[in-house]
Formats: C-alpha cells, structure tokens, sequence
DNA sequence: TTGTAAGCGTTATCAT
DNA sequence: ATGATAACGCTTACAA
C-alpha cells in the first residue's frame, strides 16, 4: 500500500503539500494539485484511516450499541432503519459501527475510544440513563423517538400520539365503542405515546378506557395472533383492534380468520404501518387501514441530523417530528351494531 | 480524558512499562501492575483506538457492505443474522462496521484504508466478484453461503441442497408428484441449491420437473401470496408448496385460505425456517413443517471462524458446512388422490 | 523488570 | 505556494 510518504517522494512534494491537495485546501497550486491527485489515483492511494483519526480527532463512524436484551429478539423493524441510515451515510463517507458491548458503560467506552463521533439511539425507554449520561458527555447523539427526561437532547421522531388518536377517533366515528389496542413494549416510549392517544380519542368522546382492551408486548407475529384470541374471549370483545405493527396485524388477521371472524364486518383493524420492505400493507386479503410512517425515512433523516449536529448545529434545530398519514383502505366500516 | 502519558505519570512510571502492564504482558512485575491496572480504573483511562490501531495495524473490527440495490428491499433475515454477529464479537471486543457505499471498490477503499481486518459477505452471486477481490488482496473474508467460484475461501453455509431434497422426498413419499417450489430469488447460490435438491429428489423418483411450479423471487410475504396465486390458477396445480422463507410460507397460506384451500387436506406445505426471532413457524395456525436453521447461528459462527480466521487458520479449516433439520408439523399429509 | 526511543501515517503549525 | 516539523496516543524493539 502507497502511503503519504511514497506519494509524497515520488511526487518530489513535501508531505504537507500533498495532504494539502489532497484534502482540497485552497492555497496549493492548481497545477501541482492536479499532478498530485493523479499520481494518487495512480498509485492507488487511500489515506489511512486510523492515522487521520488520530491526527484529526474525528472517527467518521457513528455509534449503535446493540444491548443484549434487546439482541435476543431482534427487532425486524431494525433492518429498514439500517438502510435508511447506511444509505444516507455513504454520501457522506461514514460509516456505522454496531457493537453487542453491555450495559450503559458502553457508550462511555465506545466514546473515549474515539471509535465514533457520536451515538444513534433507539427504542427509548423512559428516563432512559443513556440520554443522561451521554449528554453529560457531551457526545453528539441522536434519538430514534423521544423520551421523557427533563433534558434537551436531539431526537427524530413520529406523532405516535396524534396518530393513534386519528385512528381511534375514525373508528369511534365508524360507531365503534371497544377498541382493542394490541401495542408495543409497555416500557417503550413510542407505546405509551400510542396508548395515550387512543386513551384521548376515548375520553374526549366520553368513553371509559377499558384497561383489559389493550395488550403490551413485543411486536411478534406471534403476539397479534395470541393477544386477539385473549380480546376476542372476553365476555364483550371489542368490534375493532389497532396494532402496533403489521407482523401484529398479520397474526391478528389470521386469528380472527381462525375464528371465523372477518374483517372488516365483524371486527374492523387499523394497523401502524413502518413501510417495512417485505411486508406490505396494501397486498394484505384485505387492504389493511394504517397509519403510516415509514421507517427508512427515519434512518436517512437521522443520519442527516446528527451530521448537522457534529457540525455544531444547535440542539433545538435537531428536533424533528413528523406527521403520520391515516390511511384508509378496506379493513375499517362501520360497527356491527351501528349497522341493522 | 486520561490518556497514557498521564497514567504514566501519576504512577510514576514509563508509558512503555504502563501500556505492558495494560497489554498482559508476563515481563511485568505482578505488583506494578496491580498498581497499574488500578490507576487505570480509577482515572477511568481507555486507550485510544485509533492510536493503537496505528499502532498495531490492526482495527478490530469486520466490515459488511450493504450494496444500494439490496438495500433498496432489505431482508428481514438480516436482523437476526447481525444479531448473532454481535453477540459473538461483543465477547472478543471486535465490532463490525457497516457501509452503504457503492460497488466492488468499496471492498478495496475499506480494506486499504484500514478501517476493518477483514469483511463478511452476504448472499453471494454466481461467480461473485467480491471473492475474487477480497482473494487477490489477500484480506480476510468469510462468505455466508457458498459460491461456484473455483477458489478457496472460507464460508459458512447450511445444507440447503440436501434439506430441499429431504424435504421434496418426505412430500413424493406422502403421494405427492405435483409439488411447487416458492424460491429466493434466482441469482442467489442459496436458491439455486435449493432447486438442486427440489430437482434431484424428482428426478431420482423418475419425475420430470415442470418448471412453471417454480418460482423466483425476494423472499416478501406478498411474493408468497401472489406466486401461490399464479401456481393454483394453473389447470393442473401442485398439491404440495415449498416455500423459502417464514414470510414466503405466511403469503402462500394466507393466499391459500382466500381461495378456498386447507392446509394440510387440499395443499401441503413445508417451509424453509430461519428460526426469526419476530416469526415464529410452531405457531401458525397450523404449525408448519420445515426445514430449520437458525440464521442467528450463522452469526455466531461466522463470528468465530473469522477470529480464527484472521489469526492465521488455514481456509480449508474455515470452510463449514451444517445440516438442517427436517421437522415434520401438522402442514404436511398424504396427497389428495393417494388418499380415498 | 523497567526505561528510552523509534515508529505507525496522518494533519496542523509554523516558517519561508 | 511550499517545506520542515511537531503533534496525535499508542506499541515495541532495544537498552539498561
């Protein structure tokens, strides 16, 4: 491998000048600039990264620190962001670095490395000790959804409430009154921010929430298909379901065919939908209702936010929300009972 | 931040005998570097990546390129795989570094900079070039999934041909001669194994392969779904489905149901499992028979073998090759017409 | 067992 | 516009 060096002898140039060209500076000499770019075209020359790291201070990566927990059950949504975000990275030459490392000491590690210039969270859970500590740290970070720690940190994230509040005020509109909710992870954030909206659209339309109406859990396809048999056994099941996800959906929709149920005459659902890349809402039997975020968008603007922030843009500017669509297809009518 | 020069010289010693003391060096006097190992602790020191990197020559991490065009419909099979990945790393303080960037020459810019020891590759291509590449420079690489290259590489791969075989022979013994295959799509090594088996399991039951009950695609749920379509509006249509994915094997039942058709009575299925952590195939309606690998260990080995890979193991004896299991459900039975 | 000093390959600060 | 030269923070011969 070429080095500064031998460019640099070969050239008859110092070092110095010929980092300078190559790093675009503006006092070296157009002709020579030209001269040295093409000798290291020539000779294959690529910088070493770790020297410029270290000379520099900057690691061009960026951080995912991937907890074990979280690792057991892997979330699909999770391959979509990534691609968002590798995407958008690579027209800036940066690179993620995803490691298994345990526990919050991670960060702080993976930081004082100088392995990455700054972390992407994601899945906030409440008060969550990483956005405390990282901040403490002073490391540029960005969060995939918000939380709710007294601090002002970057985030990007969906108007999870507004949406299920959209959603549910179209059904009770559509004359439903038990709306099951089969929603994520109780300690997720982007869940309670979902809980609460439809919690809203009840109270506002005076209606009693009913706590044995919504499910918390991992958003398994498995988990629509069991949480809708326990809603459909209650002695008053609900005549509509909201899902977290479309795997829920899809275990839901194969429950409610397993017991004879069809959608949307007897139970009408409306489903969050991420846009995930192999598993479309709009092929489903039904044409699946949704609200609709995708989450490739996510990544990319993620990625463009927390090179906005390593460049000293300020916090307040690196807080993005974005509006979720409700869109409606075929699996949402009217109540059964508000037919006849 | 601490770095090692002040470590030094809080103790009072040279940042030779330090970083010794760090390294585990047996020269060292036990005592030193307890007193060491202590200071370290306490001034919370963390040396620096890039220097040492510099150092040494090594990075300590392992690169994946995630070419645009995969990117575009990224497979959920990914997540899980990672997921092994890192866990196996985490143990060995390796990270793995992911990039979006473009082309073949991704492979030489990241290798030549530094930034990564080796790479591992995913789903590779007929003739894949990237092997070649990674060869000549002499890089480390494991592959997942073998390839038809006439080179030595080193690779992890699962039995598809003779799990596909296994599992055509377990339907041709069941009375079924009319048996469709959902395939990945068709430039993948893994898919065209998988028709190999799917093929010499018919022909050795002196069966002619029809190929319009073969299909190739991205392995979507909807893919499933409109392929099972396309294979039953034939006028002789297949008594039996195998499907190369959870999501495939999802779309085709769910396809299956709309028209009318039962599984197992009208229509067996067996389906290629990945073990996804968000999929589960013991819990479809009706459990599903498979052939089963978990992808997850594909991370998990794949991660060893490059360790031992990059610290000098010969090729021949980083080339594995592991059996799937054959797990027979309640979504296989005898063919209609054998039965009555 | 420890210290000295020469790298590793860049970038950045001076001069010139 | 270019050249010396000193960092950057670590590892590793070579000495002692």
């Amino acid at each position: 491998m070429a080095n500064l060096k031998d460019l640099a002898d070969h050239l008859g140039l110092s070092q110095a000048t010929v980092s300078r060209a190559l790093n675009d500076y503006s006092t070296v000499n157009a002709t020579t600039k030209q001269r040295v770019l093409q000798a290291a075209n020539h000779l294959n020359y690529r910088p070493n990264t770790s020297a410029r790291r270290l000379a520099t201070g900057r690691a061009g990566a960026y951080g995912i620190v991937l907890p074990k927990a979280d690792n057991l059950l892997m979330d699909p949504h999770f391959v979509d962001f990534l691609s968002g975000l590798t995407t958008a990275f690579a027209a800036h030459d940066l690179d993620i670095v995803l490691t298994g490392a345990e526990g919050i000491q991670a960060y702080q590690r993976f930081a004082n490395t100088g392995k990455v210039d700054g972390f992407i969270l994601s899945s906030p859970k409440s008060d969550d000790p990483r956005i405390r500590l990282l901040s403490e740290m002073e490391v540029p970070f960005v969060v995939h959804g918000r939380c709710d720690v007294d601090l002002d940190y970057a985030f990007y994230d969906i108007r999870n409430r507004s949406a299920f509040r959209d959603a549910t005020n179209l059904l009770l509109n559509l004359g439903h009154t038990r709306i099951g909710l089969l929603n994520g992870p109780s300690d997720a954030i982007f869940a309670r921010d979902r809980l609460k909206g439809y919690t809203e659209a009840l109270v506002t339309n005076d209606l009693i929430p009913d706590p044995t109406l919504v499910m918390h859990d991992m958003m398994t396809e498995e988990y629509g298909y069991r949480a809708t048999g326990t809603l459909f056994a209650q002695p008053s099941p609900p005549t509509a379901l909201l899902c977290a996800s479309t795997l829920v959906a899809l275990g839901a929709t194969r429950r409610l065919r397993r017991d004879g149920l069809t959608v949307p005459e007897d139970v009408s659902i409306i489903s969050h939908d991420d846009c995930l890349s192999s598993l479309k809402t709009e092929n489903f039997s039904v044409p699946l209702s949704v609200t609709r975020a995708p989450i490739r968008d996510a990544g990319t603007e993620i990625a463009k936010l927390i090179i906005d922030l390593s460049r000293g843009a300020a916090i307040a500017d690196i807080q993005k929300t974005v509006p979720v669509d409700l869109i409606v297809r075929a699996s949402t009518c009217t109540a059964p009972q508000a037919r006849s």
